[in-house]
DNA sequence: CGCGGCTTTGATGTTCATCAAGTAAAGTGG
DNA sequence: CCACTTTACTTGATGAACATCAAAGCCGCG
């Protein structure tokens, strides 16, 4: 990570109060100083699995994905997340070393401050840390929740559940490039490349999508809705 | 919930340690004196989906699962927890309501306070709640990580691993009483009864097991631990 | 231009769920 | 304690869902 220029424009940002809330203004200021932005290009890795954990890190923009290794030609993806729905890692608290690694999905903006820092403040503000504790409870809930919702469907199902997620959690409108290629739906759903080609290929045949390329139309919302939920 | 008598040994418990480091004398004597320690029978409820949040609570002693509902009669099991890997709700700290269910899989003793109480201090006492999020943190990791672990195993590799799991991690033994029928199982690794049964019954056949009604002593360890990893 | 990665489709086979039917075990009320 | 009911377990037969294998077209990139 080479460092970016750090911009202090923390006042503006929306994701400040969400992660620093019940902070003192001087702690908050002592936060800015140290913050960096840095940008990163759609394909770059921002943490790796078995990197040593330094950093406190949020995403401010684009879109990332979280996953681990299974073989060299092999990842099961945990979750894409976007800015207001991913907080550093998920073990940043509990361990020394990331289990699992983040890429930019699409161009991204990271801030980072050390991790120690953080903790300091945390230390000797509860308010502060039982903040932290929120989120933190909160982003791994969803992902359990969300792995649970995923596993007890059928193939079609998970296909849609992944095109109603970046239609509506990610992108708000029906038609939207794919930032993400075939292989990887098929990793965060756990099924093979094929069968997410061919699904798809069904849903464009029965009238429920457009394909073209990455470019997806959702053209009847309903029906999809419903293969996600019953299926 | 019918209150149990509420004997304060607290200093004599190992978990004591685990949940309540960096606390002051004062504060643990207050918890202490307010903590509740409750016994449930196997099959009680301890929690259930869609009660309000409003204890902090633990296991003391015994074997639950923590579970939700997908329709009348199927579960999704989340994980089995001894004393040692359990602490409270996974949302404790991030909702009102319980998502999860947990109930007694075998004679259990668990404790509790007030929520608010927890709370309270840890907004008080930044080391506590630091302690707090460590655990948490921690809590959810390995879910996560189990989660994954599971979901790229084959059906032999997933009861291999449920077996080990029992033999290793809870009882430390090989041979051992299952506190769970082929249906919980089934629900824990997203399978049907039947195959549960079916490949129990297959590894029983290969003389990697000794099966008889719930007790399960297991031969050939080796073999065992191959299919959990190649599975 | 040519190479490698991504995408697509079809043919084939394996794995797993479903259905059905029966046995064993465990709880329940007389 | 026994008849009764219910729930758990077991096995086999069948079919559906899904993975694997193979082959070819497409696209971006050096």
């Amino acid at each position: 990570m080479d460092q970016s220029i750090a911009t202090c424009d923390c006042q503006g940002c929306e994701l400040r109060s969400l992660f620093f809330e019940n902070i003192e203004t001087s702690e908050l200021n002592n936060i800015c100083s140290v913050k960096v932005e840095k940008a990163f290009n759609k394909g770059d890795v921002i943490a790796e699995e078995g990197d040593e954990i330094k950093l406190f890190l949020y995403l401010k923009e684009g879109l990332v994905k979280i996953y681990r290794k299974v073989d060299e030609n092999r990842n099961q993806i945990i979750k894409f997340a976007g800015p207001l729905d991913f907080v550093s890692m998920l073990s940043v608290f509990s361990d020394t070393h990331y289990h699992y690694s983040v890429s930019a999905i699409e161009d991204s903006v990271v801030c980072y401050v050390d991790l120690n820092l953080i903790k300091n403040i945390a230390h000797n503000n509860g308010k502060f840390a039982m903040g932290l504790l929120r989120k933190m409870s909160k982003i791994s809930d969803d992902i359990i929740k969300t792995t649970l919702d995923i596993r007890k469907k059928n193939l079609r199902g998970r296909i849609a559940y992944v095109l109603l997620f970046f239609s509506q959690n990610i992108y708000k409108t029906n038609e939207f490039e794919l930032p993400v290629s075939r292989k990887e739906i098929a990793e965060l759903i756990e099924m093979t490349t094929e069968n997410v080609i061919r699904i798809l290929s069904e849903f464009r045949k029965d009238g429920i999508i457009k394909i073209s390329g990455k470019t997806i139309e959702i053209v009847d919302f309903k029906r999809l809705e419903d293969i996600c939920h019953f299926g």
